[in-house]
Order: C-alpha cells, then sequence, then structure tokens
DNA sequence: CTGTTAGCGCTTTCAT
DNA sequence: ATGAAAGCGCTAACAG
C-alpha cells in the first residue's frame, strides 16, 4: 500500500547527486540554487552546477527545506463559502499575491459558525499566518487569536482592538449609492443594511446616512432593514418595506446577496424595476449585468483586498511591521450605473 | 527579517520534549501518537505521554513528518477561474473530502492558458496528486502529464486515452432537460451547445439528439449553436437562434453560463420567458432561483464529483489502484423545474 | 514493552 | 572559493 510513496514523490534528484554530478559540495549547490549574495564562486563552477540542476532536473524539496528554517511557506484563509461571488474575488487577489512570494495559500469554508477550533489546529504550526475574510467569526475568539501573537490579518472585516485588517472604503462605497439614488430625484429611499455588528454592514449603513444628511434628505428609521447577508434575508427584508403604508421608491441594498432576495422580492409583486421601484447594491460580480434588469451596483476592489491583505500578512510573518500591521483600507469603490435605477415615478 | 521565524513556527513543543517530561524515549512519544497498531503499551504509560502532550500542546511538526515520509500531503488543483459558480462547488466538494483524509488543497485557477508550465512546478515535488478541472488545457499537455506517471486526475473533463477521471452523467442530464421541454409540448427545440470538442459539450449535444430522437422530433441542426461557456458567447449564439426565419420555441442551454447569456438576449430583444421562449440550463447554482423567472435547471453533482475525484486521487496515490484509475461516472442528475419553462406559444 | 540509532534533504556556520 | 559537519523534528528498523 504504501510501496509507491517513495517512487512518486521523491526519484527527484537531490542536492547531493547534484553536487556529486557537478563535483562539488552539496553545501554549494545550495547557495547557488539559493542565490546566496555572499557567495563567491567561480563561474565556471556555477555553470557545471547550473547544468548538473538542469540535466537531473533538481527541484528542491520543500519539506525538506521548510524543516530546516523552521518554516511552511503556507497561508491559511477562512471564507463562509465557496459559492459566494464576494469571496471568489478576494481569493483569487490573494491568490495571486500569495504565489507572487511564494507562499502557498490554502482556503478553508467554515460552514458551521462558532467553528473555534477551526483556527487553531491551523495555527499550530502547519500555516504560518491566517487570513479571516468570514464575519460569522466571533470577536471573542479573534481576541483570542490575537493573544498567541500568531500572524493573522482580517480581511473585509473588523474587530475592535484588532488592527491588522485590510478593509475597502464601504462608507465611500454607499455614499456613492445613494447619492446616485438622490440625484435621480428619489427622496424615499431605504436601504436593507447588513448585520449592524459588522463594520461592513455599519459602515455602509454610515454612508447611507452621510449620503441623505448631505443633501437634506430625512432619514426614515423605518426604511432601514437589517439584515443578514444572504438572498432568502434579503427577499423578506424588501417585503417589509414593500409592506409599509408609505413605501420607498428606491432601495440600497448593502451587499449583492441582499441585493439579489430584494430584486426578486420586488418582481414577485409584479412591480417593475426601476419604474415602481430602484435598485442599487454594493458588489459588482459576474452576473450583474445579466440580470433582469441590469443591475447598477457599487463596485468594491475585492480583488485588491484579497491582494493587499497577503501582503501585509506576509509583512508581519516576515517582521517587517514590529508584528503588529495598521488598519488599511482600500479606496477605490465606483458606481456602475445600469438599468436598476432611473428616476422615481413622476406623482 | 527572519528573527521572527523561528518563533512564528516553532515554539511548539517537540517529540523530544514531550518524552522528556513523559520520562520516556521519543520514538515512544511518536508511536503512541500515530496510533501504532503493533505497539502494546503500558496503559499506564500511555496515559503519562498523553498527559504530556497535552500539558505542552504537542502538534506535530508536519516538515519533519513530510520529510521523513517522502510525502507532502498536498493535492493541487487547477481551475479557469475563481469566479466560476460550477467550479465553487466542485472545489467544495474536494476540499471536504481533501480534509477529511489528511490532505491540504491547493487551488490555482489558470487565466492564461497554454500554460503548461502550471503543473510541472508542481508537481515536481510539491504536491502529490493534482486535479484538472479545466477544459482549455490542451489534451496533448495532459497526454504529456501522463507520461511522468505523477499520480492525476480529470474532473468534468475527459482526454482520450486517459482513464483517471471522474465526470458527471451529462447525456442523462441533457436529455432529462430536453424530454422536459418536449413534455411541455415544445416541437422546435434548440440547443446552445458547449464546445464539441469538449467531454461536457459532446455529451449534453447526445442527450438533446437522443432525447429528441426517443420523442421522434426532427433534429434541425441550425437549432444547434456551438457556444465557449461564457456568458457573452451564449448571448451571441441566442441572437442567432432568434434571427433564424422559423426560430425555436424553447432552449436548452449546456451550461449555466450560456443559460446567463442566452437569457438576457432573449428578454435584450422585449421577448417574455417562458411566454416566448422557454429556457432551461444545465447546473443549479446559488442564484438560479432568484433568476426572472426563476430558472429551470438540470442539477449535477458537482460537489460530489469534486469529493469523488480527490477520493481517487488520493486512492491513486497511495497505490491502491494499481496507480490508474478507472473512469467514473457520477449520477445524480435531476430536475428542478421553475418557471423558465412552459408550453410553446399556441399557434 | 521501551530505548537506540540512523537518516530523510536541506541550510549554515565554521574551517580550510 | 569550496568543503565538512551538525542538526532541523520526525519515523521505523532493530535491539534489548
Amino acid at each position: 500500500m504504501l510501496f509507491c510513496i517513495g517512487r512518486c514523490i521523491h526519484q527527484l534528484a537531490t542536492l547531493k547527486e547534484v553536487a556529486k554530478l557537478a563535483k562539488v559540495d552539496s553545501s554549494v549547490v545550495s547557495r547557488v540554487v539559493n542565490n546566496d549574495p555572499a557567495l563567491n564562486i567561480k563561474p565556471e563552477t556555477r555553470k557545471r552546477i547550473l547544468d548538473a540542476v538542469e540535466e537531473l532536473k533538481y527541484r528542491p524539496n520543500m519539506s525538506a527545506r521548510n524543516l530546516k528554517k523552521g518554516q511552511s511557506k503556507m497561508l491559511g484563509m477562512i471564507i463562509p463559502d465557496f459559492s459566494n461571488p464576494v469571496y471568489s474575488l478576494i481569493i483569487h487577489g490573494a491568490e495571486d499575491q500569495a504565489a507572487q512570494e511564494g507562499f502557498n495559500l490554502l482556503v478553508y469554508s467554515l460552514k458551521q459558525k462558532g467553528l473555534e477550533k477551526s483556527y487553531s489546529p491551523l495555527l499550530d504550526g502547519q500555516i504560518e499566518g491566517l487570513l479571516i475574510a468570514n464575519s460569522e467569526i466571533d470577536n471573542k475568539e479573534i481576541l483570542e487569536l490575537k493573544k498567541t501573537k500568531k500572524p493573522f490579518m482580517l480581511v473585509n472585516r473588523t474587530v475592535a482592538g484588532v488592527d491588522n485588517y485590510v478593509v475597502a472604503n464601504d462608507l465611500l462605497g454607499a455614499k456613492l449609492a445613494t447619492k446616485h439614488l438622490i440625484k435621480q430625484g428619489h427622496h424615499r429611499i431605504a436601504h436593507i443594511s447588513g448585520p449592524l455588528f459588522t463594520a461592513t454592514g455599519l459602515s455602509r449603513f454610515q454612508g447611507y446616512r452621510e449620503g441623505l444628511q448631505e443633501d437634506n434628505i430625512d432619514y426614515i428609521p423605518v426604511y432601514v432593514q437589517e439584515s443578514k447577508y444572504t438572498v432568502e434575508n434579503g427577499y423578506e427584508s424588501m417585503e417589509i418595506l414593500l409592506d409599509l403604508p408609505d413605501p420607498p421608491t428606491a432601495v440600497f441594498a448593502s451587499n449583492i446577496m441582499i441585493c439579489l432576495g430584494a430584486m426578486k422580492a420586488i418582481q414577485d409583486r409584479g412591480l417593475t424595476i426601476p419604474k415602481d421601484m430602484s435598485i442599487i447594491g454594493v458588489h459588482d460580480v459576474f452576473f450583474t449585468s445579466t440580470l433582469q434588469p441590469p443591475l447598477t451596483t457599487v463596485k468594491m476592489p475585492l480583488y485588491e483586498m484579497g491582494r493587499e491583505a497577503v501582503k501585509k500578512l506576509i509583512a508581519i510573518i516576515q517582521g517587517k511591521e514590529g508584528e503588529t500591521g495598521q488598519g488599511v483600507t482600500i479606496d477605490g469603490a465606483s458606481l456602475i450605473v445600469r438599468s436598476s435605477t432611473s428616476p422615481p415615478p413622476s406623482k
């Protein structure tokens, strides 16, 4: 049963074999392979070594290297769900940056919340740092993690007292959305917010409020519905808004999942978007332009967020930041106007 | 710059330390930790060891173990794109199965096609096996890979001459879709196929043909449009079908991306689904029920495919299959009827 | 039932 | 400018 393992992984040339072929010591090969700057090698010898490396198709054994150096070159990332397109983009950015810096990214989806165990087996040696892009993980657990001094990074979320985080400018994004609606002539603008214990939910709510404020539009509390970031919850929240005696003429959804649900609720009532109701959502993902009608969105720099988070995490791992990074806000929220928003029906 | 690495990864107890605390040799600890079945240990000693493990929070160093055993416990997976929801589901299944068997899954998205280099650095030691869920990779490259004898597995695709693959019953799924349309009373049924050099595209085309055949519906070649698995191509193909002098009354889209594009093309013409045109697509992903109208789909066992692929790959790695697996077809295609299909407009 | 030992492949200090 | 040697933490064959 195990007889194959040796064959499968090894059979690759080792340093020693390369050394023998090049007639030098393996330590020299190691230095050449690693481009040791403090190495003064005869060009001829170097060539001989490089040729041997080429001939034997030598590739360093990572386990050995990692063992020796006490590293693993692996990063972990926790997301709530692989099918969530918001996270797809973050992962993509994280992946690219990790690869660029020679790290591997292990992505775990955390279905069951409250799984505090999820990171401890991870951090206890396997991986060098952890990206947490998951609003369902309790603040408490993250504070606990912080005590361990292990490198980690919050992505698209924050926790009071933790300043290793990368977020987007949610406030700006939300304000952009709200002001777009106002500019279209809406006054009765609802907001289906995300959970208001999350940074994204809160910032977008704040952006909505500030947007209204700056244009002197009355804030009507009942127009704000707090919702989880799910299609189902978005649907329910929209229904509540539609049942209001004086329903809004436009709605700003805090997230694409919510937005999807809200659109459906509107259309299930036989209402037409944008004639009867304008709608705008946060996150421009691959299918927003194909919805009916094509959705006006706020595009957040999700890919960049993933990249930046990995960059900072690696910096922390390598001690470049005194182990404690600074919170980073990635700008670049932009409005993408399509057909789900229009002026309100004239009275 | 590197001073932290030691602290970050180690500072974990080693076998030796546990051994010292438990007053035994480290090899005994190793055996206990690994549940060596051929170990006849005094219950008391075992307890002493387990207590020490607990106290020092010992966790095996994977690099050391892997180095010793000549393994890496890592699997690679190549997908075309993280945002494609079809792959999200496959990844999810693969991830679960890998975790269950103690393997880590590294997922790479391969944007630039033709990157034959992509697997060679991977397979040359870092990972023990590779899942290829990517129809853009040339058959040639895969045949090349096969020669290396490295464990790999094709997921949701095939290559002539390679029998390590896991696919779904695409033929059945397509037949289900086609027959559903026929049962609704359609005779002029179009098919926007996937690329006909891919197994999925071909099988679904075949299912469509067989479905028509079994119910004695004439096959009209011009009703078949070959398309890439993209929204844009689906859109274009649908436009061609709509421009036909005698356009179809129903269309079966080979894939969800195509379907999305086709729906948009239909609606952009001012036509109503399903009144003017019925549409059904392969792949039931998270947003299909929220489309307008909710989409009738064929649900393929994508999650299971991911699981099964990893299971077989690991079996191959461990030499359980004489290194060469058998092609596996996962059944379980099922029709999910929603509102995008209805009887054709009566003449 | 438990300990001794060798060595996986690599890096790195120290010696030449 | 290159080599020798030690050792990272673990496992497994062999001894006792």
